[in-house]
DNA sequence: TCAAACCTTACGTCAACTGTAAGAGTAATT
DNA sequence: AATTACTCTTACAGTTGACGTAAGGTTTGA
């Protein structure tokens, strides 16, 4: 079962809920050390974050911003800050729920529930400028229009976008498309870059995609050259 | 703005709620009689349902089940009882979030907002019992299992989710999925159930598709014959 | 101008989905 | 038990879309 990543720093209360939640067979990370928390929780994998506010050295606002920026989630906070202000703050930042300490353990573990059943059933997005793409459906929404994408179509836009509006190395697509890029043909990037092009055309957006030299590819936005 | 419906037998903290939310700009309406309310929701087109858990002649609880079967939501439940087992109860019937009478009004539009935020970019999903099909990716999920149907498949377990338990005629089959029973081999329907129902044996649920002779089929529960 | 880098098109393979056909199995009725 | 209508299963073939390969054309920049 998914990961679920403890932000709390203080230790009696951390060990409470990891025991909580360990009773009901999930697997438990807790951060102990908060000089790089963000680092430290994406470097666990996280399947749901139980995020404290006062932390040491960072706020639970500041954390929970970063991952939402970054597409992680689900967050739940649970916090003794029971001021209004907190709750709508953090639901502002992108937290999916918000519980107060002390906190019943059954009501605890509906909420954990409910928020990974949400997100096994959502899409996942990630968004640059016009461009956002479905991962899940490799479902490409430009404006007002959409494209379906192919396999491939799909994890070369996922990569564009990701570094957008930096340049993607032809090494990091074919790391990602074809596991190195040893024994394949350089051809077979462009074969596909090709494809993707005339995918985008049926929308007019072939543009946005530009080739640079002896580099990669690169997605610009609608500033044209 | 989408419709919300309040749902609350109070006519005093009706008023209230309304207020609260046309100041918001939402488009709300009330549900003041009771005999009929699930009907009375279903024609309001609600875009969110605010809904009490006592109400004169039917539970709120009922009327959540009922909904969330059809797909219908988001729900948030807002109700004096305060108890535990309530909130689990509602959450575990499928509602979407749970609060408490007094609520703070900043933090009633929060949650408000928040799950309209939710429901604008989550799939469409179809109901019934341990069944859950999201209708544009075809995806069938099964208690903690999913599988990918085909087209065909989908669009067969789209008519059974909606009728179940009741049983599909196979005119209707014929209907939905080919355009007419004229000119197709009956033999075509049976070839599809049997692909439909090998594919449903991957997580060991073939036997909830009934075969009722000369009439159709039918999606029948987890309690086995 | 010229060579490296890039683009395009055509072709063959593969897998998934679908409908057809033929025969076997099953249940209700006599 | 035999009959008959209804249902199930399996195998086969056509279609489609995605993909990689190959071959040749085009662009870029020194």
């Amino acid at each position: 079962m998914a990961n679920i990543v403890i932000v709390e720093d203080d230790i009696f209360l951390r060990e409470e809920l990891q025991n909580i939640l360990q009773k009901e067979g999930y697997s438990v990370v807790s951060i102990s050390s908060f000089d790089t928390p963000i680092e430290d929780i994406l470097a666990a994998k996280p399947g749901l974050i139980l995020l404290d506010l006062n932390l040491p050295s960072i706020s639970g606002f500041q954390i929970c911003r970063t991952l939402k920026m970054k597409g992680i989630g689900p967050i739940l906070i649970l916090t003794a800050r029971n001021q209004i202000r907190d709750e709508l703050h953090a639901l502002e930042l992108g937290a999916d729920d918000f519980l107060t300490k002390p906190c019943h353990p059954k009501r605890l573990i509906a909420r954990v529930q409910k928020l990974q059943q949400l997100y096994a059933k959502m899409p996942m997005f990630l968004n640059w400028g016009n461009f956002q793409l479905d991962l899940k459906r490799n479902e490409l929404y430009i404006a007002h229009n959409s494209l379906s994408l192919s396999e491939n179509e799909g994890a070369i836009m996922k990569l564009l976008i990701q570094h957008a509006p930096a340049v993607v190395e032809k090494e990091q697509l074919f790391h990602e498309l074809w596991g190195s890029s040893e024994f394949v043909d350089e051809n077979i990037l462009q074969v596909n870059m090709t494809r993707l092009r005339k995918t985008l055309d049926k929308v007019g957006m072939s543009h946005h995609i530009k080739t640079v030299r002896g580099i990669g590819y690169q997605l610009i936005g609608s500033e044209s050259p």
